[in-house]
DNA sequence: GCCAACGTTGGC
DNA sequence: GCCAACGTTGGC
């Protein structure tokens, strides 16, 4: 099984949302980058995904969650009330893909952006790279690990 | 709130 | 296909 991160603003949809009910699966829609889109698309049923919190009080990562329903088209990108909505995205051949997630487990402790970029054996991961965006990526199983082990 | 870094758009 | 302008991301 294969092992992501995501970025996620904790205020529209973090660790507590999927934590308020286990097993409710969530969308993880509005993604709207190419290669994140390409990353969603490789997730497989089963896959653990960390789930990141940014642009936040506590910026780190929080907890764990697993993919339920592999990628298929973002419904967002078709709903005009949707901050998501993309005009541009022709019905027949969508651009957006969404997956759908539920909750794992947190954390025992959040662990904090600082602290990842002081883990030997990151400095591959797009996240704590200078100025990276992106906002769904790989994981190695060996980051994976090192990262839990951290903990 | 600031702003550097980034991805996308669109004119040429 | 280049690249300047623009909008967005996201840490600080």
């Amino acid at each position: 099984m294969a092992k992501w991160l995501a970025k996620t603003e904790p205020d529209e949809c973090g660790i507590d949302d999927f934590a308020a009910d286990p097993r409710r699966a969530i969308v993880w829609e509005g993604v709207r980058n190419y290669q994140a889109r390409n990353f969603l698309s490789d997730m497989a049923v089963g896959d653990e995904v960390f789930i990141y919190h940014s642009s936040c009080k506590h910026i780190g990562i929080a907890g764990i969650v697993k993919v339920v329903r592999a990628a298929y088209p973002d419904p967002a990108q078709f709903d005009p009330a949707s901050p998501y909505f993309d005009s541009k995205s022709p019905a027949d051949r969508p651009r957006w893909q969404a997956v759908d997630m539920v909750f794992v487990d947190r954390l025992s402790r959040l662990l904090p952006l600082e602290e990842l970029k002081s883990l030997p054996g990151l400095a591959d991961l797009a996240l704590v790279k200078k100025g990276s965006r992106l906002s769904v990526m790989p994981v190695s199983q060996a980051e994976w690990d090192i990262i839990l082990k951290a903990v």
